[in-house]
DNA sequence: ACAAAAGTGTTCGTTCTACACCCATGC
DNA sequence: GCATGGGTGTAGAACGAACACTTTTGT
């Protein structure tokens, strides 16, 4: 792996798959382009490395602040998968890491950088209609949204979802809209509720949603879920 | 994601994790670095894309048969992870596409290209002793040998250790050492048995193993395992 | 006959599923 | 009171763990 000749020089891209959930729906975080290629579709919010000494997490948490203008509290990233075909940009070589980021529902994102304009748009929509996306972007969201369907069934992402204190209604809601299959009240509810650390009460109730009031849970420290919360894949 | 100014050059690698199971044990196989840095030191097997127009999966499985000198048949091969931080090459800034290769046992490797001599290493020996491997690579290994893990559990990639024809013991074998932890014989039959298209019996017997004559099959299609084979994680 | 490994049956406890039922609020 | 959503109880099915037992070979 050594020899310096012949090395081709690659531009490295982070891309970024901003998933939230608004008015019910899974929604993605897309940036019109402003230039050429693709200028005026829509594109996945990223970028290339900024300097020499940027590492990769750090590329992509400082785009996704960047384009969301939030701080990165409360903030699932994550990196997904790194595409190199090489006629995936039409200018030149680029390779880009995907990476996948959770938040909860925020007031809309301030565009910023070198995207024109950034906006939330259902998932279902993207995927199932055209216009399709920029490059190779509609096949990193559909990898990105399969990735996050399956860490649902293994993991606690689902609370990233969620503001800081939530109902088990507002993560079952989570489970529903993310895998679009309904989920029996009760036994989600004791499921969750039973495995240790994953939600902490605080003691507080609301009536947000009607009817009686629901407890509040905030987010405990489990990442992995013993047993798994397992989509019924027969329907 | 546009500015062409202040886009660094950057030099992608790809490395590889291949991993087999030889002398009952979980072995990596690395090369022995022939220049700087890291001279003399045991290394991944990996190395840069080779042309503009080389695809990164496309990479990887020219690397290993560069290595291995075998044929790509038979062949368990995934995209693992990159790793991109600043300085984990001091030459220049490389970022590294990690892969996972599993493989049969083999005859010992043909050290070719650019590795001065390719072998096999038992992985605890690597992850528990000095000396440590170049660059990252021992965290890069790490990740792997904790993704095929998992990947035993939920996935049948486990054939991807086994000849052409095995034996339900020849798949036990896999995960009792991959997992380093013994599995009940009986349930673990009954268990992959059951699963549709995962083993198909090719009706030839050997008592290779001594004893009653055993079965023999072949992997089915099916890549994924429902239910899942789960680790007892309490031991 | 005996050792060794393959493979089957059975029991028991845990977990999942479906659904009946009660609880606490707003209107 | 009644609608609405929150939360508990429970019976049956499905599944996994443990282990007794039978089968089929080599020596």
């Amino acid at each position: 792996m050594d020899d310096e000749w012949s090395i081709p020089a690659v531009a490295v891209a982070v891309d970024l798959v901003v998933l939230t959930i608004r008015s019910a729906q899974l929604q993605v975080m897309l940036v019109e382009r402003g230039i050429e290629p693709f200028r005026g579709k829509l594109a996945l919010p990223g970028g290339f490395l900024a300097s020499e000494d940027e590492d990769l997490d750090t590329a992509a948490m400082r785009e996704l602040t960047e384009e969301t203008g939030l701080p990165a509290e409360s903030l699932f990233l994550e990196q997904l998968h790194t595409y190199g075909a090489p006629r995936r940009d039409p200018r030149r070589r680029v390779i880009s890491v995907g990476y996948l980021a959770i938040l909860p529902d925020l007031p809309e994102p301030v565009a910023g950088g070198d995207a024109s304009a950034a906006s939330w748009v259902p998932v279902h929509q993207v995927l199932r209609r055209r216009p399709a996306l920029a490059f190779d972007h509609a096949r990193i969201l559909a990898d990105a949204v399969e990735r996050a369907r399956r860490r649902l069934e293994y993991t606690t992402i689902a609370t990233a979802f969620c503001p800081a204190q939530f109902t088990v209604s507002d993560l079952r809601s989570v489970y529903e809209i993310v895998w679009g299959q309904s989920i029996d009240i009760r036994n989600f509810h004791r499921k969750v509720t039973s495995v240790e650390d994953f939600l902490i009460p605080t003691g507080e109730r609301t009536t947000k949603n009607g009817g009686r009031p629901a407890a509040l849970y905030r987010r405990g420290k489990t990442e992995t879920l013993h047993p798994a919360i397992l989509r019924d894949s027969t329907r």
